[in-house]
DNA sequence: AAGTCGGGGTT
DNA sequence: AACCCAGACTT
């Protein structure tokens, strides 16, 4: 039996009921495709329900805020993708008369849909014949094929791409996807493959030389950068002064208190010491308000610690991106998970 | 080709 | 602590 063959078989057995896998609506793919990006399926779904809820069709996503598409992302992490989707909803009302694309170079025109995505959307809605490659399909793929090569070097990607599109079962592309994916993610899986009961064992290269917890092969990326981050709880007047986050850095234009990032951890004699707090705050003494939280990312360890500071509105620079907000319209801003969680328990 | 962009689960 | 997740984009 051919490999495609294989890999069908065993997901008409064992796929999983993924409320995306219903429809053909590219609408509704592209909105699960994009949360999907590195988060798991888990994780997703929630977002997913939400999403549709609240925008139905790509038109009522266009025709939203950004601020509240923002909002609704929280927590989801690598927010650019909820400010691409907005840019590519209004790229399909201007250029596609609000009919979402189906065709694979339309779709890789959308800001926020790369290769995978493309291919992912275009097969799943329309039947196209493009392989999708995302981390399950490197892996399968590497393991079968025993392919030493590493799936994040330039001439890796363009191996696997190649190779992606050969196995292809170019009869029924979407299914054949979605079986690939399911197989690398249930059967194929990076720790504890289940080898034992596998329909590609016989033939499967990396079992053959036992490579299977080798591949597939990957070049380590730079170690974490510790970070240091102060911040301060100024209230007036039942409001509280919050920061919009500059672009170029993570989390780049959501919310969180005016702060102020040191080299190393400080303590508050030190803290007060800084320049830039001297220039801001004054002579203010701030007041810590609980231990250090450790808030790790995939390429950054943040070391956190909140102060309460009194100090009277006159006396505070006027910065474009400071303002004031009422505890009940704090729930509305789009915050990083940093500060959503601290705000939960805090007020 | 390498770096950046989150948050959470698994091992 | 390391690795990975239905990757894309910038430098």
């Amino acid at each position: 039996m051919s490999f495609s063959e294989r890999i069908l078989n065993w997901y008409a057995e064992h796929k999983r009921a993924l409320p995306w896998r219903e429809t053909k609506n590219p609408y509704v793919i592209w909105l699960s495709e994009i949360i999907l990006q590195q988060t798991r399926v888990e994780q997703g779904m929630p977002y997913f329900f939400r999403f549709l809820e609240t925008y139905p069709n790509v038109t009522k996503f266009a025709n939203a805020e950004e601020a509240e598409i923002l909002r609704l992302w929280q927590g989801l992490g690598y927010y650019s993708r909820a400010r691409n989707m907005h840019k590519a909803s209004k790229q399909v009302l201007e250029l596609h008369n609000a009919k979402f694309p189906t065709d694979y170079q339309s779709l890789l025109k959308l800001p926020g849909v790369g290769e995978y995505t493309a291919a992912a959307i275009s097969s799943f809605s329309s039947n196209h014949a493009h392989a999708v490659l995302d981390g399950n399909v490197f892996r399968v793929l590497a393991r079968y094929f025993g392919i030493e090569e590493p799936i994040n070097s330039s001439s890796g990607k363009k191996i696997f791409s190649k190779l992606a599109e050969e196995m292809l079962d170019r009869n029924q592309p979407a299914e054949y996807n979605q079986a690939i994916m399911d197989f690398g993610s249930l059967q194929c899986k990076p720790k504890n493959p289940n080898c034992a009961e596998c329909v590609l064992r016989i033939d499967c290269r990396a079992y053959e030389s036992g490579l299977v917890n080798v591949l597939p092969a990957k070049i380590k990326g730079k170690k974490s950068k510790d970070r240091f981050f102060h911040y301060f709880i100024i209230e007036h007047d039942g409001a509280v002064l919050m920061s919009q986050r500059s672009e170029g850095d993570v989390w780049a234009n959501l919310f969180e208190f005016p702060m102020i990032e040191s080299d190393a951890d400080l303590n508050v004699a030190e803290l007060v010491q800084m320049e830039e707090f001297q220039k801001d705050f004054g002579l203010s003494v701030p007041t810590q308000i609980k231990g250090q939280i450790k808030h790790i990312l995939s390429h950054q360890n943040i070391y956190a610690r909140f102060y309460k500071l009194e100090i009277n509105a006159s006396k505070l620079p006027k910065k474009s991106h400071w303002n004031y907000f009422i505890l009940e319209k704090l729930d509305t801003l789009a915050k990083h998970k940093l500060i959503s969680s601290f705000v939960e328990h805090y007020f």
